[in-house]
DNA sequence: GAACTCTAGTTGTCTATACAAGTCAAGTCA
DNA sequence: TGACTTGACTTGTATAGACAACTAGAGTTC
């Protein structure tokens, strides 16, 4: 049978959709059995594949569970997720319709201290290079970005000029990103982050460290001090 | 033509993993034209919709984006987005394998302040339900949660025992979550969470603000303050 | 050269069917 | 009673084919 052709909405959507809204509405609650692929096969008067494609998406989204041989049922709802973007602070200032300034204070190679050593996976000593750079949205100083590279994957890194391009668009170019591990605290700041960022000692700040990997190797690690008055992350979530 | 009988591994998953080591392995790189469905399906022996599948699911994951009547592509991968979980305090605590105890130490009826009413889309002066909590984990204070209810959506609120249930797990059993909007950032405590925190005026803090709605009306407002030493979001991201 | 048409190739959606695999309860047999 | 079998129902995966919507480039016409 050929799809009703003025189809503005398709029609795994409507499915979706329905049962979204029976969700959200609180038609069925958490734990609850939902109709089967067949039953709504019935309902929809649609195929089984195009209603598997509804459900497995909603699966996808979190919002229901399903079991082989037994049914779909609505998810238990007891957790807030949410999709948390750690972005290039070049994009994230032009977005917000800024102007982004860089600046290079450090930039060498260096043996590894212990720490750098087991985050990159390099033997306590190894060459590494290190940057140190601020980030600056309207000339006011929002991020200190001290980083470790592993000079095996960015062998040119040290040549870069990175008051053009940011470490993290170079290395994400050079070394396609698979895998990260990223940490959030609150910290007080050192005495040569609160020098670059121009705030006093006692000033709480927000620290993302975080560790890329390409192919199963580490690139580098990132240690990323913003000034809790002047940066927030933000976000929101909808079901 | 049937299936191959004695497959451990679904075909779709055969398409996917194939693409996902070529850009994981830099075969191809963001903003490559990937081979067509129809290549895919030449190469793999599959139908149509088998690969179909597995490279609608490769745009749901951000890894490739696709334009009809042109082609596939590898996505930029100029961003590391992960999923952050912020969770019911309980579970995450037991997860740990710890003990959880919760304080009340407030739990009343009050006219809504501006800012409160603002938040949660009620008139200035309204009344709402205001509790605040402390969450221990074994035995030391982890996290200060003073919360604004909305009364209209969970009217029996101040008759609920907040040391058996978190009002987290409360409100989302009497309101289904439907969208959450928070804010992550550094600050030092007030006095009031530092005395329950047991920590210092001066020791920086990890505040995460939220609101959660359901049903597109706003249900509460918490604001849960970390002392920053004892506490740190974490997660990980795979590509 | 500019505007138009046509066409091959691509993705987006949908169908009808099929078999595999898992669950559960009713029925059967020792 | 207890162990086993059977069958209905569910989800998981896969197929072969179809039409729609869209794009880009080649070809045609003016």
């Amino acid at each position: 049978m050929p799809r009703a052709a003025t189809s503005p909405e398709p029609q795994y959507l409507k499915v979706k959709n329905h049962l979204r809204e029976g969700i959200a509405s609180g038609h069925w609650v958490a734990g609850d059995l939902l109709p089967s692929e067949g039953a709504l096969v019935v309902q929809f008067e649609v195929s089984r594949m195009t209603v598997n494609r509804a459900l497995r998406e909603l699966v996808q989204e979190g919002l229901i569970e399903r079991v082989q041989g037994v049914g779909s049922f609505v998810a238990q709802l007891h957790r807030i997720s949410s999709t948390l973007n750690v972005r290039d602070v070049h994009e994230e200032i032009l977005e917000r319709g800024g102007t982004h300034e860089a600046r290079v204070h450090a930039l060498n190679k260096a043996k590894a201290t212990p720490q750098q050593a087991a985050e990159l996976g390099l033997k306590r000593g190894a060459p590494v290079f290190l940057s140190l750079i601020t980030h600056l949205e309207n000339g006011v100083a929002i991020q200190c970005e001290e980083r470790a590279v592993n000079p095996a994957c960015a062998p040119e890194y040290l040549a870069q000029d990175f008051t053009r391009i940011t470490p993290t668009h170079y290395l994400l170019d050079v070394a396609p990103l698979s895998e990260a591990r990223y940490m959030i605290e609150a910290a007080l700041p050192g005495e040569v982050e609160a020098k670059l960022l121009g705030i006093n000692r006692r000033d709480p700040c927000l620290v993302v460290k975080r560790i890329t990997y390409s192919r199963g190797v580490a690139v580098t690690s990132v240690k990323l001090t913003h000034p809790g008055v002047r940066y927030q992350l933000q976000g929101s979530f909808s079901a």
